[in-house]
DNA sequence: CGGGTCTTTGAAGATAGTCAATTTAGGTGG
DNA sequence: CCACCTAAATTGACTATCTTCAAAGACCCG
């Protein structure tokens, strides 16, 4: 029965014990104010490798945390065309489009197996009005996604395919390293295509681009696995550029 | 003194009887939750054309609301590129991009001589949590503004000059006609290079695509004055795009 | 009215896109 | 465990779109 409820507990989702607290949502809250956030934070959802998290049009309820795994959003246009307008890893939020109109702006979709926690959008807003700190911390993160989106407007609009995808790695990079994962070595999640929507670029350029680094020996390239061998050089290119911090 | 009382009146500034209640903050608000509102928002501050409103790295205090005028908002790199990120008319809010770092994470500059009113942040988040109906239409507008930038990035993503261009002047008739303006025949109140900085385009381009438009006779083009004389061609070649909806 | 900025237009050039062929990887089932 | 099959990636050749460079013309503010 011990391990029965030593089995609940990994179910259960908990803010106050997470992993995740500092990079997450309960960023600067005490204990009190952790546990009332546990209370209103569902139990997590796992999703497979290409599972949609929500889709576009779906009516909007809950705002999702990443526990683990990878995501992509992606809003479509009426003849099909797939903009991929970001990837979210462990720690950060999906859904924040969906409060303007009640409805969600874009498919989210798991790239792994992964698992979120669901914030019940209600519950944490009335939460907000309880927690001062959990309500400007709210604020902040919608800021800050507002923030992430100039800087994306920043690369699509000014930047050249080496740029951008240089821009790209190094950001990725940054947000492996500030979860504990190695700078320098890391594995794309997402194929040459959703990196190419996400840059305003096709596939083929990315691959041909992603080539001309390994080239210079800036990187190296085995297939999905990426090392950064000179990010100096990467840096170098887009600098000038204010790199475009995805998170 | 009455002379004096009616100066003061148009002085001060009052959410409760301004004109464009219906399209900014105090959207479904009653009396008195209207009156608490006005007692937060500092007089209307007057810009002449050219002048800046903030700048990117000064101290967040506030966001303003477009009162009358015209404003673009611009992120810059460091080696001088500059890239706009959107386009402000009467209603619209600006600086919700410097709440997550308490510091302006763009430049707004008036277009034209305009007029804002001032919501110091604070106050408005103490008001939200006493307001239910207003925090959450902030949440909203927010929310607005993460869905705009998502069209922004299809349009810089996915689309091309032609179609950036055609999605631009159906935008701004649109947001110009919910003000009770004219859709189809309107006075640009940006130059080319700034259309072009916001479109991913350079100026001459932008410039290029216009004179096209108006060859085939879906637009009228002289110099800033634009006439929409056939707004279903321009619908038709961005259909199939989601139109990127600034507001 | 005049200097300077903004705009238009042309011609040449560069970047990224398209089309296509080949290789490789990863997953499935025998 | 291996062979197969489908999907992804690489690479090349060619093309389209947009940019760059340049020059001339128009407007606007002071």
């Amino acid at each position: 029965m011990n391990d029965q409820l030593l089995h609940h507990h990994t179910l259960k989702v908990s803010c106050s014990s997470c992993s995740l607290r500092e990079l997450c949502l309960p960023v600067g809250l005490n204990r009190d104010e952790m546990s009332q956030l546990d209370a209103v934070i569902r139990q997590s959802r796992r999703l497979k490798r290409g599972e949609y998290l929500f889709r576009s049009g779906e009516g909007f309820r809950s705002l999702y945390a990443v526990r683990t795994g990878f995501f992509k959003t992606c809003v479509a246009s009426q003849d099909g065309r797939e903009q991929v307008t970001g990837f979210q890893m462990s720690g950060e939020l999906m859904g924040l489009d969906g409060i303007s109109a009640n409805v969600h702006g874009c498919d989210a979709i798991a790239l792994e197996d992964s698992e979120v926690c669901e914030l019940p959008f209600n519950r944490m807003e009335s939460l907000g009005r309880e927690i001062p700190s959990l309500q400007h911390h709210f604020f902040r993160l919608m800021s800050r996604e507002i923030v992430r989106d100039q800087n994306v407007m920043l690369l699509l609009g000014n930047m050249k395919a080496e740029e951008r995808l240089a821009a790209f790695l190094l950001n990725l990079s940054g947000r492996l390293a500030s979860r504990g994962f190695a700078a320098n070595d890391f594995i794309l999640r997402m194929s040459r295509e959703e990196i190419g929507s996400f840059l305003g670029l096709k596939l083929e350029t990315v691959s041909r681009t992603l080539s001309k680094f390994a080239q210079q020996g800036w990187i190296s390239v085995d297939h999905k696995h990426i090392k950064l061998d000179q990010p100096d050089s990467l840096k170098t290119l887009v600098s000038g550029c204010s790199q475009a911090h995805s998170h």
